[in-house]
Order: C-alpha cells, then structure tokens, then sequence
DNA sequence: AAATTTTACAACCGCGCAACC
DNA sequence: AGGTTGCGCGGTTGTAAAATT
C-alpha cells in the first residue's frame, strides 16, 4: 500500500510562503494550536499542505526563535555534538531551544562543516592523532573532544560505560520539551481548564502569548472549537515582529 | 557595470516510527 | 495482528543575495 503524499491535491500552493499566508496560520495557531496540521490548513483558509504548514510554524513563525547570530558557545555546542552523534539535528537542536532542526542543520552546511574540517585537520597534524578522526564528518565519532561544553560532559557522566549518549539519552524534540516542561508547570500550579488535554498540548502557546489578544480583522471560515471553548484556551502575546502585521 | 560563481537558507520530499482502529 | 494515519526527521533542492571575476 502506497501512502498518499499530503500536497499529491492538486490546487495546494507550494513555494515561497506570501506575508498573508503567515499571518493566517500565526493568527489561526495562536488562537486555536496545531490540533492537527492535515486538516489545519483548511480552517486557517490555506491552500497549503499540513506539512508545509507544519515546517513553516516550526521553522520560521513559533514564537522564540533566534535567527542568525550564532554566539561562539552556540556553536562549539553544534560541532562538538555534531562530532559525537553525526547529523542528528533534531537532537542537537534539542539541546539549543531556541534554534531549530533545519537551522542548525543549514548553518552547518554553509559554515560549520568547513570550520570543523579544518579543526579536526589542525588536530590532525598534532601528534596524538586518531583514526576516528579522519572518518567522514558525518559519521558519528567514538572519541569525544577534550574540550566538551557542559551540557555534554553531563551526558557523558550519565553513561559512564559508553563514551557516547545513546539516543535515548535525549528522548525528547524541543516541541515536546517545551510541551512537557510546561504542562508539568501548568498541572502543578492548577486543576483548571488550563490542564486540559488540548491546552497541554499546545502550552508553549500560551506561554508565549500572555495577555489579552484579538485580532478581529482575520476570519476563520470554521473553528474546531466553539467560541466559548476558543476563549478559554487562547492568550495573547505581543511580540514586535507579529504585531506589526496588524497595524 | 555586467556576468558568473558562491553562499545562505527556506522549503520540499520520502521515509520511519508510533498511535490508533 | 495488521492496516492506516499523522507527525517528525534528515536529505536534498531551489533560489535570492552576496561576493568575485
């Protein structure tokens, strides 16, 4: 049995996504969550596919994400995790909350790759070389650097039998890290609504949203939720770059 | 200044996994 | 138990911008 590509309809827009796209799916996300990203784009009036709306909020339109700019530990933290555990962006974006998968994983390609190449060639050239180094850089090594960032060298106490964490060892992707993390706070801090199945899976939302939010100009041809439920599991946020869009 | 090459990054695609029925 | 579905991951592509010739 074939599985059918989500954008195989004919009449889903693909490409570049116009401002108007994202501030429909920002506007739909942040008043109702991803409950579903197949049959979201319908109620947020996409013509786009799950998927493509999926990769777009996750990539490029979720609240928290830093562009650009690497910071030097930022990137040590990439190319050392990257040394022990090959491409396994999803990971190490795990461990960068506010950077994502793709990000990571591009900012590798274009500049990290090279920078690292030419370290492990420095170190190369060094007496005490190894075998494992001269593997492909993509191929997970079996021998940690000297000089690991901490969140590493925690990791590799956690096992103290294998040089390298396993993959369990960061069982979680950001999404659910976020998600986890604060439902746990939500449950602590009360029995109400907030602790909803629905609003736990969405929390990072309202974490990122505080405050009163309406954005009246943008019509959802149909809701999931009924309007009482809507306004009990939105929030609002006030972030510079979306607000913008609705002066 | 124009043409060409390189770089950066957004987006697509196919696959595997897990949950559900 | 096996089929179906949705989600997430990693590889790859397309293209705009920047750099170089």
């Amino acid at each position: 049995m074939a599985r059918t590509p989500c954008c195989e309809k004919s009449g889903l827009k693909k490409g570049a996504w116009t401002p108007e796209e994202d501030k429909k799916l920002v506007s739909y996300i942040k008043r109702y969550g991803h409950w579903n990203w197949r049959e979201l784009p319908k109620f947020a009036g996409l013509s786009r596919c799950g998927k493509s709306c999926r990769l777009r909020w996750m990539n490029y339109l979720r609240p928290n994400i830093k562009r650009g700019n690497y910071s030097r530990e930022e990137e040590e933290i990439i190319i050392n995790m990257h040394r022990a555990l090959g491409n396994k962006w999803a990971t190490i974006a795990a461990k960068l909350p506010e950077r994502t998968d793709n990000e990571i994983k591009n900012h590798w390609h274009t500049s990290l790759k090279k920078r690292s190449k030419q370290i492990l060639m420095e170190s190369e050239s060094k007496p005490q070389t190894s075998e494992s180094s001269k593997q492909e850089s993509s191929e997970p090594s079996n021998l940690l650097p000297n000089t690991l960032p901490s969140i590493f060298q925690t990791l590799e106490e956690d096992s103290p039998l294998s040089p390298v964490p396993s993959l369990s060892d960061f069982s979680f992707s950001s999404t659910d890290e976020y998600s986890t993390v604060l439902s746990d706070k939500v449950a602590e801090s009360s029995g109400d609504f907030w602790t909803e199945s629905y609003v736990e899976a969405n929390s990072y939302i309202q974490e990122s949203f505080p405050e009163t939010w309406a954005y009246p100009e943008i019509l959802f041809p149909l809701s999931p939720f009924s309007l009482e439920e809507s306004f009990c599991t939105y929030r609002s946020y006030e972030e510079d770059n979306f607000m913008e869009w609705f002066n």
